[in-house]
DNA sequence: TCAATTTAATTGACTCAGTCAAATAAAAGC
DNA sequence: GCTTTTATTTGACTGAGTCAATTAAATTGA
């Protein structure tokens, strides 16, 4: 569950932003074109060759009403149908010369609209509204993020996103108070102060900025190398990075000369334990413990190198 | 005249927007309510007293039309309008208990909407899409006045938040290295695992969900409160909140019977240094140090309770 | 392979959200 | 006190958008 209040403050974004929009769009008062025609021709025009059931999905309207819509441009020859050769019921379409030049004209409009609206800002201030957009954009539309997430080394603010998310994952799922947070924050506190870069590392997974994952190994002495703080945000599971961060793990305790790995889990962290028994760990204890709140089992995995 | 490529991402942006919101307002379907209708009552729920005039003004409506839904609304009994005693052609509205009810049954599915969405996001991503938002809005919107922030004590995730926050802080400012950032998990750590909330506190200022500032009192024995991790990021700079974080810290101290707190603190921290001494805190040493790289004059100040 | 099912697009038949012009009635201006 | 302006309502539409049924091509599976 995500916090009460951001919720408010997104939907008090999007009762602003409705306005805004509802503004913007008298621009098409005087056309020939309501917002939805507008959307349509839009979307042809830069995506010529679409068919119309990729357009109703994309733009969410009525396939009834969009094939109307369709029609009504044939018949203003603003468009073109032709029947996709590889599927007889679909047609791709393309904008003719006059819906170009009226798509164009569209486009000035709500051109000319949104530069009056940024031309009262203050210097500067467009910039940043725009890169707000693109921050929101490649939030919530998932697509069209970088699909690949990259492993890479800790950075600063790394260590205490770490701590935050798993003191708020275990504490969303689980119930743990806030003394788990706590143990998070000493064991994370004590590789960043004692820090040994030749025997010692913490992987960070992210994706277009934003952390997905973490990991680390520090050094338990006699030859033991201890994988500590696995953690896969929810939003990357079933990537397969918690399989990457461990194996990131395995390889570089053999390079530093390590006999074993060891970890301490949890038994309810299925997806762990599955990913910690597939690279060969192996179950050594077990215990009942209220450390943290709730009764768990914790649980002791060693992985011979 | 503003640059065209920003012009373009902005109606990008829109475009995007235009869809999501589409998809978020699908809420409504299975309610007898229309968006219009949802917006309407929103309006008059949040702000009983309005007269339709204000209300056509702010939620672009057509007065006519308007008109008509109010009217639907009084025979539903939701709202109820008085004759302005000032101005004898307007009225005043506000809901019923009835209409409170539909009202509040309306933000929880439109609440319900946007958490199923945020929960579908990786951990930061919701309060990172809420904080472009608030940028948008100040940008569009000026007069808009920021929500009040709130200050409330920490919750599972603050803790992590402080280290990732004071971290990234004082890398990005001071270059100092990652022995700083474990440094404050180090003390948040000790903070939570051996947390007394008879004699111990941690503050978090926050606004509409997103964090902006910390400060927490651990307890230094001897009758002295250590005053530590006071924080106030930049989007928030200005508003007092420093301030306010140290009131609340004096006023505890005050209470839990300290006889003095102590802080420590570095000199290029202009802006904490201002608030302590207009607290009345007294510099009592001073040294120069390296212990997170760069050269920096450590500060030790107290105040007597 | 061919009957059953699914998918893409269209058509029929609505309705109700939203518009525009005119009317009413109180307030403000001259 | 007469005219003009402002807040709201009513009359009279219309066309944007919906839902169910239909057509026809593609896919599935026994």
């Amino acid at each position: 569950m995500t916090d009460i209040a951001l919720i408010e403050s997104a939907r008090e974004f999007n009762r602003f932003y409705t306005n805004f929009l509802g503004l913007l769009n008298k621009a098409y008062l005087d056309t020939p074109f309501t917002l939805t025609d507008a959307r349509v021709l839009f979307e042809i025009g830069t995506h010529n060759g679409v068919n119309a059931g990729a357009l109703a999905r994309d733009l969410q309207l009525d396939p009834a009403y969009l094939s109307r819509i369709l029609k009504r441009f044939r018949e203003e020859n603003l468009i073109e149908a032709t029947p996709d050769p590889t599927d007889q019921r679909s047609q791709i379409l393309t904008v003719t010369g006059k819906g170009r030049t009226q798509f164009e004209e569209l486009g000035r409009r709500s051109n000319a609209q949104i530069a009056a609206r940024f031309d009262t800002l203050a210097d500067g201030e467009p910039q940043a509204a725009v890169a707000a957009m693109h921050t929101i954009r490649a939030i919530l539309e998932p697509q069209a993020r970088p699909a690949a997430a990259v492993i890479r080394p800790h950075r600063a603010g790394d260590i205490g996103w770490i701590v935050q998310s798993q003191g708020r994952f275990y504490a969303e799922e689980y119930g743990w108070d806030l003394r788990f947070e706590g143990l998070v924050a000493d064991v994370a506190g004590k590789f960043l102060a004692n820090f040994d870069p030749e025997m010692e590392y913490c992987w960070i997974a992210e994706r277009g900025g934003i952390n997905l994952g973490s990991v680390l190994i520090t050094n338990g002495g006699d030859g033991i190398a201890k994988l500590r703080l696995l953690y896969v945000d929810k939003a990357a599971r079933g990537l397969g990075l918690g399989r990457q961060l461990v194996d990131e793990c395995i390889a570089f305790s053999r390079r530093k000369g390590y006999r074993q790995i060891s970890l301490w889990t949890n038994d309810f962290l299925h997806a762990a334990r599955a990913i910690y028994q597939k690279a060969g760990f192996q179950l050594v204890s077990e215990e009942r413990h209220r450390m943290f709140g709730p009764e768990a089992n914790g649980q002791t995995w060693v992985l011979d190198l």
